[in-house]
DNA sequence: GATTAGCACTTAAAGCGTTTGAGTGCTAAA
DNA sequence: TTTAGCACTCAAACGCTTTAAGTGCTAATC
């Protein structure tokens, strides 16, 4: 899907980047009459002309009709995004707005994705995307049980992606403390790291054997929390925020389109694949039919995964009509997501943060 | 805001009800034509005529412009739901779709609640809407603390809405089995049942001292921690499904008023409002402008709470156009939302059902 | 050979008057 | 009280014209 444009003179260059910046900030075709007042070079209204007929037929340009000006195609935007486009400098303003968000020092990984989101569709315009995976692959490491009051008790599990989730239990008879114990014994021994393939029935009938009469019933119960638990969020959480600001966009104005779009954000599982099986430390721009989602054709989709070690654990982005300030837009989620990598990083380094920063 | 109509006239009746049969289902004004031709009476176009003039002055009835038929107002919908609608006959295979969900005994209240509004969406083809509740005066009961590997241990707190948090407290230093259990019992014995305003600096130095030297640094982030537990979701939780059907309606072609909606769906807060002070153990149905959030005057929201004891846990409803099915939704609606309070109720009575279904 | 002035051509969008048709309100008769 | 009948209203559809922006092409110019 990569394409070589070595070929397109330092003028055509001129024009495309011209016309371009002219459709994403104004929204409208742009003519050769605009151009020859918005060129740091001065040619005629005729050259221009001809430039644009040959950018249309490289596959670069294209016309509503025949008798309205130029807009950029997707292959366009492509080109602008990767040969093309000026860094966007972000003000002072904006990026006091990005670190203060990065300060803050929340916790929790998805509440930091989230504000960041937020933040950034606020800044951008545009729909904010929040992504927080989750390692396919987990298994408990360690089974606690905790007595919770009368006929319950508390399964506490930790899993390999270091998360903690705990489950209620209720058993409407008296469990005595040896039981309990004997139980979370049994837990740890059997269903310690063990994949959920490898339950087998006859696994069950030894736990059940090994955990005693009075807990046995127990034991079904509990393999199924841990199944729960286990694929529960297996392909990790999508959050969106701003939608309503795609309204705003006359590329959305028509409804059969939009309602496309809009069912996709609520149904997640396209966007999930796409940012799934995107590429790691480096911004992805989806422009248009570059992603596979038909409703998504008139979208685009810039977004930048966080990752822990070689793992994605979660990504932050923007979805928004392929006019899209893209300069801007993969200024701020650069910016943010590095920002974001780097806490990561440092929490590595740093695991004792909470007990540092109690003074 | 209740009103009486009781001088209608049988005639009016009719004449009222069918105009609002045909246009919800037909979604165009009606015509004295249409009516001499689908009604149990039979009269004359005048006479329907001047019985539609009457309706309208009594602000039953509404037309777009002189020469368009008849819509109902608002008032006319409160009317018809209030003391005309028939009500709705579900077919076998409506209330087969709905047992199978209430009968599929999930474990968790926000996922009955969550599959219950999709199928409710699904089945009435307006938007859903899920509130899980939460006690807004949660106290903590009981602390305990878990090592959970080097540097770092996990603490359990299970609150007075009988939900149980954890979270990982990271100390970069070493803390021995006795402070860790002094710790606990610490926790326990001022923190337990102790409303957030009651915790003063005082209190925390005080708790400092008792837990001694070595855990001290510790308090402040529990204690930003319990206050976290505490505070998050105090208002609850309140998820859409199928916002994009909403788009299939005339009423919501207008992209401003959409908009308008959605980011009303989306900031959710108002919408909150609405549904926590509604009216427990019977179905709330908000007409247009009789909620006060007025980017929701043309639209209806139907919903019924759960309950546990006098506590509002959940509620399940739609959202969409005025012009509803109100009979249709009303029925799925209250179908539903009993059948999930009757598993409230019996879940009650039998907290063993865990055990009880092992076999 | 590249550039440009000039001009005929194209086309969507806007404007405008007409027609159509569904539906009304009112009056007078039943 | 009901109804037939008729004049009236108005949005929507239709068709026609105008407007304006912009093009492609040709021939002249640099």
């Amino acid at each position: 899907m990569s394409f070589e444009f070595k070929d397109l003179s330092e003028r055509k260059k001129l024009i495309l980047q011209a016309i371009i910046d002219a459709h994403i900030s104004g929204g409208e075709p742009v003519g050769s009459k605009y151009l020859t007042q918005n060129l740091p070079i001065s040619i005629s209204s005729a050259t221009i002309r001809n430039e644009m007929a040959e950018l249309e037929e490289m596959g670069l340009l294209e016309q509503p009709h025949t008798s309205a000006g130029r807009v950029p195609s997707e292959y366009g935007y492509r080109f602008y995004v990767n040969s093309l486009m000026k860094g966007y400098e972000m003000t002072m303003k904006e990026i006091d707005e990005l670190n203060r968000l990065t300060k803050s020092k929340q916790e929790k990984l998805d509440h930091i994705l989230e504000s960041a989101a937020k933040l950034m569709g606020n800044m951008t315009n545009y729909t904010a995307l929040a992504f927080k995976g989750n390692t396919p692959t987990t298994v408990v490491t360690q089974f606690k049980t905790m007595r919770m009051g009368v006929g319950k008790f508390l399964l506490v599990m930790m899993t390999s992606d270091e998360n903690v989730q705990t489950k209620v239990i209720n058993h409407g008879f008296e469990v005595t403390d040896e039981a309990l114990s004997r139980l979370e014994a049994v837990l740890n021994k059997y269903l310690c790291n063990v994949d959920l393939e490898q339950v087998t029935l006859s696994l069950i009938s030894e736990m059940e054997r090994a955990v005693g009469l009075e807990a046995a019933s127990l034991i079904n119960p509990i393999v199924k929390g841990v199944y729960d638990v286990i694929n529960q969020n297996a392909m990790g959480e999508l959050k969106f925020q701003g939608v309503d600001r795609l309204l705003q966009y006359p590329e959305f104005s028509d409804i059969g389109r939009f309602r496309g779009l809009l069912g996709a954000i609520e149904k997640k599982d396209d966007i999930l694949d796409i940012v799934s099986h995107s590429k790691k430390d480096e911004i992805n721009v989806y422009i248009g039919s570059e992603n596979s989602v038909d409703v998504m054709n008139n979208s685009t989709l810039i977004f930048r995964t966080i990752t822990q070690g070689d793992k994605v654990v979660g990504a932050i982005g923007v979805i928004g009509p392929c006019r899209m300030d893209y300069s801007k837009v993969i200024a701020t989620v650069d910016y943010l997501s590095r920002n974001i990598q780097q806490m990561m990083d440092n929490d590595k380094l740093l695991p004792d943060k909470e007990s540092e920063d109690k003074k």
